[in-house]
Parts: C-alpha cells; structure tokens; sequence
DNA sequence: GGTGAACCTTGATCCTGATCAAACTGGAGC
DNA sequence: GCTCCAGTTTGATCAGGATCAAGGTTCACC
C-alpha cells in the first residue's frame, strides 16, 4: 500500500515522513459531521472513499452546499491557518478518510519544500474551483449550470477510473439545487427535460450521460 | 515608515527579512491591467494604494468580476503554485502595488513560521470570502446582494480609517452587477429604491448610507 | 413483506430580474 | 465652452425559474 494522501511527487525518507503526518483513518456513516461550521480547526482531511459535502453557512441560517468531494480530495482547506472551520462535512454515503494533524503538516512543510509547494497548490485549486462555482452562480444559466455539473462529475470520476458516462449520483435534487443555486424542482425538469432531448438517461439517482458533446456544448454556448 | 505589505505579527530580523523580499513599488493608472488571466505566475501584489479589480473568465469568453480590492488586500493568491494567474486584475483608478516575488516568499516562510502561518491564513481567508460570494450569488435576491456589497464595502472602509457611510465608488454599475450576478440596469433601479425607501443617498458614484441598521435587516432577513 | 417517510416528478401560476428601448448626465478632450 | 461618448436612469415588456400543490416512487426499517 504505497499510495499517499497527498500525492507529492516525492521519494524515500520524505515520503516516510509525510506517511508519518498521515494520522488514522476514521469512518463515517451516511449522514455523519466530519466536522462542522465554527469546530476548531486542527487538521485535513483526505477522502480515501466515499462522498462528502461541505457546506457554507450564512448568519440568517441559511445553508449552501460549497462542494462535493471524491476519493483523493483534500477537505477543510478553508480553516488552514485560523482558528475555526469556515463550512461543515457531511458523508453522503459511507466513507472513509484520514486526518492530517495541521501542526504536524505545517512544520513539515517547512522541512520538505516540495510538499510545501503542493499544499499550495491545492489552496490554489481551492480558490480556482471556487471561481469556478462564481462563475457559475454569476452568469450560467439553470441548463448550462446541471450540464457544467454532470460534466465536472463525469470527469472526476474518469480521472479516478470510474465510467465517466455512468454513475450514480450521492446527493438529493435538493442538495444538487442547493450547489447550483437552484430549487430542487427546477433541477428535476432540468434532468426529464434533458431525457427527453436525449442528452442522458436518468432513473432517481442513476445517471447515464448519452451526449457528453451535446452538454459540452450546452456550457459553451453563448458568447 | 514602519507598515508592512504582509500585516505579520513579526519583528526584529524577521521583519527585515520580509522588508526585502517585498520587491518594489509599481504605479497603475485607471484601466491598466496589473496581470491577466493565463499570465504565468510569479508573484503575489499587495495594494498600496487605490483600487482594483479581479477578473474571472470562462472557456467561452464569459468575464465576471471575482472581487474588489483595496489598499492592503493581497491579490494574486489564486495563482500561488501552480504555474499560471487564474484570473485577471486591473487598476479602478490610479493605483499602487507593491510586487511580492513568490520564489522568495515561498522560501522565506520556510525560515520565518510566524510568516508562513499568515500566508496560510491569507489563503484561507481568500477561500472564506469566495465561499461568502458563492453564498451571495446562490441564495440572495438582487436587493440583498446589493445591501450586502455595500455593507462589505463599508465595512471595509472603517477598517481602514474611511468614513463607512459615505464613500465613492470605483466601479461602474456593470461592474458592480458583474460581481453580483445582476444586470446594470436592476443594480440602478436597486439604487433608485434603495434611495427612495431612505437606506442611502445615492448620485453617481457617491453614495451615503443613511440607513446600516435597514441594510442590514435586508440582509439578515429569511430565515 | 408491509409501512411510512423521504425523495422525486409534474402541473399551474406567479414574480423577479432580464431584455429591449430611449432619453439623460457628466466628464474628458479639443 | 462645446462636443462626444461612456455611463446611468427609467420605462415597457418578457421569460426563466420560483412557488404552490398534488401525486408517485423508493427504500429503510420494523
């Protein structure tokens, strides 16, 4: 079992001591806080399995899924370096993950400059995917916004050798509205509507995608 | 002139040494572009003095206004180690930056943890405030994100010695809707009503906030 | 295997903000 | 001081998605 948690491209005593900062894995049920919004901040989190949401709170209670995190992802970046956690983990189907003790983490980094360099990278990623999300918040529309999303999830999942055309989906249409700024109805039309023009095949949770080019070109459109 | 670019809590040595890894200043005038999207990274800028913009853009042309910024924010984090700017920035008005060459930076938070820890807290704040805009634009009506942008804006004002009710600003209604998710002309309208229903005095560009307390119901209302 | 609750679909209607259009304003440049 | 143009305001209309409502489905649990 040589796979890291974080994958740095990194070798012998230096790969020993990140496995070191590895601490144990922990399981978690459906439904289960991995943490939640204002816990004190005092580690990452890789998933090694399984699906969670983070979610952001706003003052007057209302909730916002901020993303949904595969196998490999790298979770609670949002608390690096301050005192409390920014949004709440949940699992959305049995998972698995390990912790990364920050303080062990931070001090490391310092010691071993090319994982220095990769925890930047992924809060750099952090900050892209979120663009990413404003993006489509700010100028997409409900269509092009559950194409963006089904293609996003096709390709994470292709990345981690999964079929990238089929899958089922963790979350509800509620949860899924919630990521895209919309009412779990509209995302329901959205999916029979998108049945019916023959984009994919969708059964409750289990989706089909059956033109992945006409999605791409559902997002790409206007300009 | 004692201040520093990186606000650290540092002293003696420490801050000499980040004294010199701030490269020198460079002087913006309204409308130039300080980076754009796809230029390769290489430093992070610290606002001296003025105004900016950040700018995301989409495969197929899209750009929507990421953030404002003000004297003392730290841009260019989203590029920070990976190879490229994700985003563009440009000058509101004259401006003034200071250039913090990342190779040195990154080296010199190895040394200096009290540095290192400051720069993973810009980093998380930066991701803090994207999940705040992803909040804005996926669950607030048009009047609420308007009332929350300028209670930002003041807010960020007081903080830095202005006056928090009464201020110019430095973006043009489109702008101001590009970061919002509106349309120009419903961020004027807002504006006309906001004005009419006594929350603020608005002609132009000023702008005098009669009414926080008002704004800020209208925010914090929904429950 | 049956039951109930959570989740999903679909329909009808409403409303917010987009779009289209036209006039007004103010400031930069001559 | 005048001109011009980018930016702003305001009006009229439209449409996308929200909301309200009512069944239908699935699956976890007893």
């Amino acid at each position: 079992m040589r796979e890291l948690c974080l994958p740095v491209g990194l070798s012998g005593d230096d790969l020993k001591a990140v496995d070191a900062a590895v601490g144990n894995r922990t399981r978690l049920k459906k439904g289960d806080s991995l943490y939640r919004t204002g816990d004190s901040f005092a580690a990452l989190y890789a998933v090694r399995l399984g699906t969670l949401k983070t979610t952001v709170l706003a003052e007057d209670g209302r909730e916002q899924v901020a993303g949904y995190h595969l196998q490999g992802d790298i979770i609670g970046l949002d608390g690096l370096g301050t005192e409390r956690h920014g949004c709440g983990a949940v699992a959305l189907e049995d998972s698995e993950v390990c912790t990364i003790p920050f303080e062990h983490l931070e001090e490391l980094a310092r010691d071993v400059p090319p994982l220095q360099r990769n925890l930047h990278q992924f809060l750099a990623r952090e900050i892209s995917r979120d663009h990413g999300v404003m993006l489509l918040l700010g100028s997409m529309r409900a269509e092009e916004r559950l194409a963006s999303f089904l293609l996003n999830l096709s390709e994470r999942y292709r990345a981690r050798g999964y079929s990238s055309t089929e899958f089922v989906l963790r979350m509800t249409r509620e949860e899924i509205g919630s990521y895209l700024g919309l009412k779990l109805e509209t995302v329901s039309r959205l999916f029979s509507r998108f049945q019916e023009e023959g984009l994919l095949k969708v059964s409750g949770r289990n989706v089909k995608l059956t033109s992945v080019a006409a999605l791409r070109q559902l997002v790409g459109q206007r300009g």
